[in-house]
DNA sequence: GTAGTTATGGACTGAAGCATCAAGAATGCG
DNA sequence: CGCATTCTTGATGCTTCAGTCCATAACTAC
């Protein structure tokens, strides 16, 4: 019926979460997106209407696809400790392959705080973080692998937190033997 | 033997300071800041250098006085759990007074992770931290407050960790219920 | 008061910012 | 083969950006 789209979408909004995951939104122009995109600002606008909604389409692309690789690794755990040590030596992991870019949720959060579109897929996004790993020790409790006196509700919201100071230490450039330190500290409250 | 300045320096950073704080570097213009510092930008140049530099000078004031407190707050401590709960209550209440804001390092460390000045000022001070933190549960240790098996330097670590996840949780408006039950249970390792 | 020095403020520069628009190109349908 | 429709390109508009410059002002020392 009309002209078909040359670019595909969802590679367009993995280039920009690129750029705006390591630069923040600020700091990555119009010309840096349709530099990457390849394509032209016409086009750009046409298929995202703005900067700031491409860039909303870029983070919830990012939370959706890590919280949903949490949420797989932990429903299918049989193991909630060992699950918990590989999914959070997996984000240390990535902090030290590449400590300029962090988390890009943690980014959005902390520069912009003041748009309410990002805070509520932040705040989103960590509701169902803490719900998963909650959920995980709910179970790991009825199996007795969690003492029974451990509260799942409190640890998920202390590992939740925790998860975050993680991806910003390890932005701020602490090493593998600091963040494995903190990380081994935090799963013994499991203990 | 000349024309002397003005304005207040130390009081300029401080308002340069409050302005970057809450919109971070990129997004704080130098029109921003002249009218918020009450000079023009030929002053704040021959003052201040660059827009950079002036950031520099801001997160500099930032670290060494909330950094400065938590020392005191520490080194004088007969009680370190009481003391790290208010120090860290503190902290939380900051962020559920003004969620916007956050903490300014960890602001400083998500946007600005590429600039190496900012990277050495947040690492320097989240190093200070920690060995205070260390400090004081050493002593602790010492005192019979802190069982002989813990190990205060990886407590510090971890601790450290968790407080820079709290600030991001306050940012992302976390409750005070969350930031409590959170606290609570980070607070448990000691035991 | 004069000379020397440094601060002030705002006009100014050139670059870069985001977003729009117009002209042309590619498609499906009749 | 037109026609309607949607996409693409990039020039364009207008704003804002960081930073410089300069005429003027304020001060000290002599």
């Amino acid at each position: 019926m009309a002209r078909p789209r040359e670019f595909d979408t969802d590679q367009a909004i993995d280039r920009a979460m690129a750029l705006f995951w390591a630069r923040g939104y600020s700091a990555t122009s119009l010309q840096d997106l349709t530099a990457a995109l390849g394509i032209g600002s016409g086009s750009l606008y046409a298929a995202f209407g703005s900067k700031e909604n491409l860039y909303a389409r870029a983070l919830e692309r990012y939370c959706s696809h890590n919280a949903g690789a949490l949420v797989e690794a932990l429903d299918s755990a049989t193991d909630v400790r060992s699950a918990l040590r590989t999914a959070l030596q997996a984000l240390a992991e990535a902090d030290l392959d590449d400590p300029e870019r962090g988390c890009f949720l943690v980014n959005a959060a902390t520069e912009r705080s003041a748009d309410s579109t990002t805070v509520d897929r932040v705040s989103g996004t960590l509701r169902l973080v803490e719900s998963t790993i909650a959920g995980a020790l709910e179970r790991a409790r009825a199996r007795g692998e969690l003492s029974a006196d451990k509260d799942p509700a409190a640890l998920a919201r202390f590992l939740t937190t925790f998860i975050q100071g993680m991806r910003v230490m390890g932005q701020a450039r602490a090493d593998r033997a600091f963040l494995e330190s903190a990380l081994s500290s935090a799963l013994s409250v499991l203990d």
